[in-house]
RNA sequence: CGCGGGGUGGAGCAGUCUGGAAGCUCGUCGGGCUCAUAACCCGAAGGUCGCAGGUUCAAAUCCUGCCCCCGCAA
């Protein structure tokens, strides 16, 4: 099919790379603008512009896609379907309604759960057994269309936002292909969504990853997990900021206060929290590389009764 | 020219300001002790101190340029 695709970051590359790789020709790829980003504030591709460059396929990056012209433009290209993944903008009516066989979403969770901004990482942090990605024909809500297909993944025990993403993002690209194959055969079927059953998530900020030790061991390790890598959870050690990469649970209970490290073992040290101990395997200090526990106490030893966390 | 930290045997650090014999905690290898051990004791190997110039009798340390890693902010 004549595809115009739009998305941004690194979750929409896998389902471009597998547009191109089934044969469909993607007439345009449409990005974000270029923004300075990363030290020194040099300007970077979004990782779709890169893709698209690297096969010779036309970018267009406007700043709002909901102007006329940009409209307009779109229709230059004549369209059978757009596919839209992670783009970061909303489509207007016209654009929705332009191609013959609409626009189709590729959403990183079982909806109509997880609806919004970042539902890879809320289902770690949430501590999800299962997740997944969906197919839908867009509207004019926010992942709120007609579900098209399905696909359930299963996550583990130690299951990062990271590793997730990895996963919805070969998944989705799978199902992306099949739920186009389906829509050009006539085969495809629409099912409304239960709007009742919806759930939404908020963007993840950057502050969300401040561990609060008043949490218990279980919830700040799920939090762990789920920031990983980015933005990651931090505490704080003498006042810089420690990345918490890799931690694990145990229930024991110690007389320490909450917040404060009740041991130094070996390979890791233990934090008292509102419930269980929290034992840091692997950590970060600022400016530093991320290191095992073992590796980090060698140059910088800690007491036991070291408080961490904001003054 | 956004702000800042850093590159020292395999790992993590000290030493750099106040130039002058390579250090610390581990790891590795060999030996000892032990019922045993991640514990303890003895011994050994392993480093062009990120790269290139410069100053000096002498540079990890001072000067110049470059490369790479990391935190913040966006």
């Amino acid at each position: 099919m004549k595809v115009i695709f739009m998305g941004t970051p690194d979750f929409s590359v896998g389902t471009f790379n597998a547009l191109l790789e089934a044969g469909h020709e993607v007439v345009l790829a449409v990005t974000q603008p270029d923004k300075p980003k990363g030290r020194g504030n040099t300007m970077q591709f979004p990782p779709v512009k890169e893709t698209a460059l690297l096969h010779g396929i036309e970018v267009y990056q406007p700043r709002k896609i909901r102007e006329p012209e940009c409209i307009a433009y779109l229709e230059n290209y004549q369209a059978d379907i757009i596919v839209v993944v992670a783009f970061g903008q909303i489509l207007p009516k016209e654009i929705l309604e332009m191609p013959k066989y609409g626009c189709v979403n590729v959403h990183a969770s079982l909806l109509p759960k997880y609806r919004g901004a970042a539902p890879i990482q809320w289902a770690v942090i949430n501590g999800e057994k299962v997740s997944g990605v969906t197919t839908m024909r867009m509207d004019q809500g926010l992942d709120t269309g007609d579900i098209i297909m399905k696909q359930e993944v299963a996550l583990t025990e130690e299951e990062t936002g990271g590793s997730l993403f990895e996963r919805l993002s070969k998944t989705g690209a799978e199902l992306l292909i099949r739920t186009l194959q389906a829509i050009e055969e006539g085969s495809a079927v629409y099912t409304p969504q239960n709007h009742q059953a919806a759930t939404h998530t908020t963007m993840i900020k950057k502050q969300l990853g401040e561990i609060d030790w008043n949490k218990s061991a279980l919830e700040i390790e799920r939090l762990i997990r789920g920031l990983n890598p980015w933005p990651s959870a931090y505490t704080h050690l003498h006042g810089k900021t420690l990345k918490i990469w890799r931690a694990t649970v145990a229930q024991s209970q110690t007389e320490r206060e909450i917040g404060t490290v009740a041991a130094v073992l070996k390979n890791c040290l233990a934090v008292q929290t509102a419930k269980g101990l929290l034992l840091l395997e692997e950590v970060q200090l600022e400016g530093k590389k991320r290191m095992t526990t073992d590796a980090f106490l060698r140059g910088f030893p800690i007491e036991v009764g070291t408080k961490l966390g904001k003054e």
